[in-house]
DNA sequence: CGAGCTCTTGAAGTCGCTCAAAAGCGGTGG
DNA sequence: CCACCGCTTTTGAGCGACTTCAAGAGCTCG
C-alpha cells in the first residue's frame, strides 16, 4: 500500500519507510504529526515512546509520561512475517494483539463448510487480531500481503495498562469500535451494492486511508490480488477485473496491473450517487 | 424472540418475563445460572446485582462485592422504546452503550446514497451502541423491533468502572470482541453464501442465542419481517420468503407466518454442507 | 527465458431480482 | 359481528447482473 518498497531494515535498528514515503509527499500537516526519531529496538524490544507511527496506532494522543508508562509496562516485540506467511492462523491461541508496523495484511474468515471471506485489508498503524479476545481464539487468520513487520503487544498486558492509563484505554476502545463500524460500512458494500459501486467505494476507502498516513491521495500501489478483493467485495476476481476495465476505458481512474491512479475523483463519486438505492426499510 | 408475550409490567416494579420464559422451558442449566429476585427500580434506577441476565449481560462472572461496585458506580436508568421507534439515530451524539433487557432490536447502517443495510438483530443481554465510541457518534441506527426496555449505561462511567474493576473490563472487551467476530460471520454469509444457505445459518444463529438465552431450542417466533431478514442477508423479501416456503415443503423446518419449528436440525445444517464452496483464496 | 502466476476478455448460463397479483393476517369502525 | 383497509407474505413469470467456463496475454522471478 506505499508506492515506496520497504528496504534497508536491519534486525538492529530497522528505519521505518514510512519517513521516506511521509518526506516524498506533498501533505505536510500528517507529516508535521509524526515525529522521526529512531526506533531503539534492542534485542527486538520496540518501544512506542520512540515510534513515528505512534500517533497513527494505539497510543494516540499521550503525554510523555504515559507514554513511559506504556513504554515500561508493555513488553512488545517487533516480528517479522514475509509475504504470504500467516501471522496467525484461525482457531490458535490468541494472547497478543498486533499493530502493523510495516507492509500490509488480509483477514480471512473462513466457515466449518470450507467458506473464505476476506473481512479486511490492514496497514501500518491498524490493530489485527481483536475479534480474538472474546473466545480467547482468533476467529480469523491474518496473511501477509507483502513482506512485513508486526508489533506483537501482548494482551494480558495491554489490559493492565488500559486500566492504569486512562488515555491508552479510551484510544483502544476507539479502536475497537472503529474495527466495528468498519465492518458495518463492509456489510454495506456486501449487502446491498452493484458490483461497480462496491469498487468504488473500496477504492475511495483504500485512498482515505492511504491520505490518513501521509501517502499520495491520487495514486497507489494495490498490494492485493484481483481475486482478494473480490474475496472482500462478494465477487468474482472476473467481475473486479472487468469493472475496474471499464472504469479505466471511461476515464474515471487510470488502471494499470496493480498501479491505480484517480483521474476524476467526481466520477468515481457519481458512480456511487447514480447506483439506485435497492434496500429501502 | 419469546414466545411469551411480555406482560406485567408496571413502572415500579416490572417483571422480567425471562423469568416466566425460563420455568417454561426445560433447559435447567441456563435456569439455574440465573437468580430470580426482583429488579428493585426506586425512580427507574437499575442494579446489576439484582437483574436477572447479568450472568447474560456485561457483568458476568462478578464477585458480589464487584457487583456492589458496578451498583454505585454505574448510574444505570431503564429505558422504554416503543415498537418501531428509534433508541438512537444515526449521527446522534453518543455517550451511552445500551443492554437490551427486554423485546429487541434491529441496528441499520445507512450510506451517503441512501442504500440501507441492517447489520444485526439484537435481544436480551445484547449490547448496542459499540459502533459509537470511536467518532463520539452513532454510526447506526438501532429500531426497535417489539415494545422494548433497555438499561442505559452512561459510557463515561463505563469507563472509569472498567479501570476499577478488572473483571467488568474483561466482560467488556469480550463483548467488542464478539460484536467483531459476529460481524465477520455476517460478512461470510453476505459474500459468498447462496440464498438458501444465508437462511440457514441465520436460523441456526438465531436458535443458538435463544437457547444461551434459555428458551426453547426447537421453536420460537420471528420478531422482524421477510424484509428486514433480507436486509440483514444481502436478499430480496421475495427470495426470502421463497426459501422459507422451500425448506417448509422440504420438511426441514415448519413456517407458519412467524413462528418457525425446526422440525429435521441435520436436514438444516446440510443446508450448509450442500453448498459448493464458491471462494477459495 | 520460461514456468507459474495474475489479469483480461469473451460467450453462455444461472441465481436471485423485478414486476405483478392474490392471499393471509390484524386492527378499526360501522 | 362482519366488512374493510393496510400491511405482510406468498407465488408466478421474465429478466438481468454476476458467475462460470474458457482461452489467451502479461508479469514476475528464479
Amino acid at each position: 500500500m506505499h508506492q515506496v518498497s520497504t528496504k534497508r531494515q536491519t534486525a538492529e535498528r530497522p528505519v521505518h519507510p514510512f519517513v521516506a514515503d511521509l518526506r516524498s509527499t506533498a501533505d505536510s500537516a500528517a507529516l508535521k504529526a509524526l515525529t522521526f526519531s529512531r526506533l531503539r529496538t534492542g534485542a527486538c524490544k520496540v518501544h512506542c515512546s520512540s515510534c513515528r507511527l505512534r500517533e497513527v496506532c494505539l497510543p494516540v494522543g499521550l503525554t510523555r509520561e504515559q507514554l513511559q508508562d506504556v513504554d515500561d509496562g508493555l513488553v512488545t516485540s517487533l516480528r517479522k512475517v514475509p509475504k504470504g506467511a500467516a501471522l496467525f492462523h484461525a482457531g490458535t491461541c490468541f494472547d497478543a494483539v498486533f499493530a502493523v508496523w510495516t507492509g500490509s495484511f488480509k483477514t480471512i474468515v473462513t466457515s466449518n463448510q470450507g467458506n473464505v471471506q476476506i473481512t479486511g485489508f490492514q496497514m501500518c498503524g491498524d490493530l489485527i487480531g481483536l475479534g480474538g479476545i472474546d473466545t480467547g481464539r482468533h476467529e480469523v487468520a491474518a496473511v501477509a500481503l507483502e513482506d512485513s513487520q508486526v508489533c506483537v503487544i501482548p494482551y494480558a498486558g495491554l489490559e493492565i495498562l488500559t486500566r492504569k492509563v486512562p488515555a491508552l484505554q479510551k484510544h483502544f476502545h476507539r479502536l475497537m469500535s472503529r474495527e466495528i463500524s468498519t465492518n458495518h460500512q463492509t456489510m454495506l458494500q456486501l449487502g446491498g451494492m452493484h458490483a461497480e459501486e462496491r469498487i468504488a467505494t473500496f477504492l475511495l476507502d483504500l485512498f482515505d486511508r492511504l491520505r490518513v498516513r501521509g501517502f499520495s491521495s491520487s495514486s497507489m500501489l494495490l498490494r492485493m490480488s484481483r481475486e482478494e478483493i473480490g474475496s472482500l467485495l462478494g465477487l468474482k476476481l472476473e467481475t473486479v477485473s472487468r469493472v475496474l476495465s471499464k472504469l479505466h476505458t471511461t476515464g474515471v481512474v487510470s488502471v494499470n496491473q496493480r498501479h491505480i491512479e484517480i483521474t476524476d475523483m467526481n466520477a468515481l463519486h457519481q458512480v456511487l450517487e447514480g447506483g439506485a438505492v435497492r434496500n429501502d426499510i
